[in-house]
DNA sequence: AATGAAGGCAACCGCAGAAGG
DNA sequence: GCCTTCTGCGGTTGCCTTCAT
């Protein structure tokens, strides 16, 4: 590829345009259009070169550019063709009139890239996150959670116990009439106890599932400890709506209550897929109990991805229910102890009241 | 009020493909 | 078929604004 780039001519500007500028490229081009864009900028006036007109031209000038905020069917259209086509940014453009490639792009990498990635959900495969710095934060918080659970469950000591053994001792305890609690409490803590089994195995066996295909790591960044707590209700989700081992991807905007908040992208285990066929995307809708078929009902709930502060009600009790947004979740086959089918909740409605559990949210 | 951090966006850079000689 | 030129595209950078402390 022996050519030069054309701005490597000394004495052309760079940087911001003036309005001056704009005028003249403006005006030029109303006139003649635009032609040669390397012979433009001289024929115009301006000290810049082709190169610059012409994105200058496409990218703010043009007539037909439609400026501010995206609206939902845009941004909805975007994760849409993006789970398609990639980071094709000019082609996702021709299905936005007035949108330039480099306006969504810009759209993409500040808004929908992160919000994707704080719901653990990987950009580029539109996968749930599987590499083992994506799930740490969640790992840390659940065993941290554990130890907390089991030193209570213990009456204060030990603590080094897993959550089955201090479930088990809850139950035996139970069974045995030693002491304290109604013995309904202690039935409740023990399936409580079972519950967070659950997710722990559930974090476990998706670590285990990115096997070593993560790689390159990256630092824990301050935003994980916070998310660590949605993460955990996303490993809920995950243990109650998707059946284990589960091979077939979840697409962010159908489940989006993956939780996460991993800020660095890395290769994922799935990096060898990177794209989600209508096939995958209607697979999902089934397996997900969404309704409707095609590719362009995917998005339920609206099709678009919460915003920010919605994800972060996660972690707050002001949702009733935070899986609301999406009601994609479906049936709430519970992983841990019978919970009813019909709650909106992936468990059993005796942990709706429970502090715990909203704390936990 | 001052300052640093984070977010948002416009613009630049370099590569790749198409077109023409 | 090879070389050069032009255009388009995607990734990245850097500046400006906004927000938080």
């Amino acid at each position: 590829m022996g050519r030069s780039p054309c701005c490597d001519e000394s004495g052309l500007k760079k940087g911001p345009w003036t309005p001056e500028e704009d005028e003249k490229l403006l005006h030029y081009i109303q006139k003649n259009g635009h032609g040669s864009w390397r012979t433009l900028p001289r024929l115009a006036g301006l000290n810049r070169c082709g190169k610059s007109c012409r994105l200058r031209w496409t990218n703010y000038l043009r007539p037909d550019i439609k400026r501010g905020k995206f609206s939902q069917e845009e941004e909805q259209t975007i994760l849409h063709l993006h789970s398609i086509l990639g980071n094709k940014w000019s082609a996702i453009a021709t299905h936005l009139p007035g949108r330039t490639d480099n306006e969504i792009k810009n759209f993409w990498n500040t808004h929908l890239k992160k919000r994707l990635i704080q719901m653990g959900f990987d950009p580029m495969t539109h996968r749930p996150r599987t590499d083992f710095f994506a799930a740490l934060p969640q790992l840390i918080a659940l065993a941290t959670l554990r130890d907390q659970l089991a030193a209570t469950a213990c009456g204060g000591g030990g603590g080094g116990d897993t959550a089955a053994a201090a479930a088990a001792q809850i139950m035996q305890g139970a069974g045995g009439g030693g002491g304290g609690g109604g013995g309904a409490d202690v039935a409740i803590q023990a399936a409580k106890m079972q519950y967070l089994q659950c997710l722990l195995q559930s974090a476990a066996s998706t670590i285990a599932s990115a096997g070593s295909g993560g790689g390159g790591g990256g630092a824990m960044s301050a935003h994980d400890a916070d998310a660590a707590l949605a993460a955990a209700a996303a490993a809920a989700a995950t243990c109650s709506s998707s059946p284990a081992g589960s091979s077939v991807p979840i697409t962010p905007t159908a489940v989006g209550h993956s939780g996460g908040g991993q800020t660095q992208t890395t290769p994922c285990a799935f990096s060898e897929a990177p794209v989600i066929t209508s096939d995958d995307v209607e697979a999902n809708l089934r397996l997900l109990g969404c309704g409707g078929g095609g590719a362009d009902a995917f998005a339920c709930h609206g099709g678009s991805l919460p915003p920010l502060a919605d994800l972060s009600d996660l972690t707050t009790t002001t949702m009733t229910n935070p899986l609301d947004w999406c009601s994609a979740t479906a049936s709430a086959s519970s992983c841990g102890g019978g919970g009813g089918a019909s709650s909106p909740f992936p468990w059993p409605e005796f942990f709706h009241d429970d502090p715990f559990i909203t704390d936990f949210l």
